[in-house]
DNA sequence: CAATACATACGAAAATAATCGTACAAATTC
DNA sequence: GAATTTGTACGATTATTTTCGTATGTATTG
């Protein structure tokens, strides 16, 4: 069941996720900013996945309200298990200095990452 | 001109890069391995990826030789800026914390990831 | 209350990606 | 040297993803 959302998908879903539930035209309006898109391509994308089951919805009022169905997390680390084997061979430190590299993160953000390889390195 | 290569594509780009050059027979019997593709497919989307610039090819002999003919490093920055931005928001610390939670990095390599830390946390 | 704005539904086209059959030529084997 | 194997080329088909036009109905507003 747990079908792997495509690119514009994706993008779509992780606006639900940023904001916890949406309509298609909040939805559309963000996706707007950034790439030129009508909104009955937006809707009906949302459709699909309302249809797929990665989103579900509040249909009571004319205007329709959309969750995200599917876990944060979850969804994220397939994709990542996915794109970390097709990129990077596999390889978890290929991947995370590439990112690192251009992602630009902040002395707060590489202190929990620091903590974070603490923690990996004490379960071994 | 720089193209990103779909996910088949970039299969075989990897394993080119891994190989330095390689026959379409010797990709095809490589993917074959945990696929299951027809060889006048892998063909043809080596003859794409040739048509497109992602690798070059000595045709000079009957049983043609390819190359990559992007670099690996560049093409992986754009590749993981993309899947970043698509799947994390832009977050490199929520990617990197994903990857190195499945990536499974061994003592060696999160030692590397540390040291590559410091030196970010330097240049600011 | 007519005109306009805003909403969903949905079929169909367009764009992109992947697969494969067939044709044909060169090499190899029996 | 005929049959088989191995190679490329490439058009055509299929599958998937994205885009959008049109229909239709419900608010909103002049």
């Amino acid at each position: 069941m747990n079908a792997k959302p495509t690119e514009s998908e994706l993008e779509i879903l992780s606006l639900l996720w940023q904001l916890k539930k949406a309509t298609v035209r909040e939805i559309h309006e963000k996706l707007a900013e950034s790439k030129d898109t009508g909104y009955t391509t937006t809707l009906k994308l949302m459709q699909i996945m309302h249809a797929k089951g990665l989103v579900s919805r509040d249909d009571a009022s004319r205007t329709h309200i959309y969750y995200p169905s599917v876990d944060e997390k979850a969804t994220q680390k397939g994709l990542v298990n996915n794109f970390m084997h097709a990129a990077f061979g596999g390889s978890a430190k290929n991947l995370v200095m590439q990112a690192l590299g251009q992602g630009n993160p902040s002395k707060e953000e590489i202190e929990e990452i620091r903590a974070f390889l603490d923690q990996l390195e004490n379960e071994k």
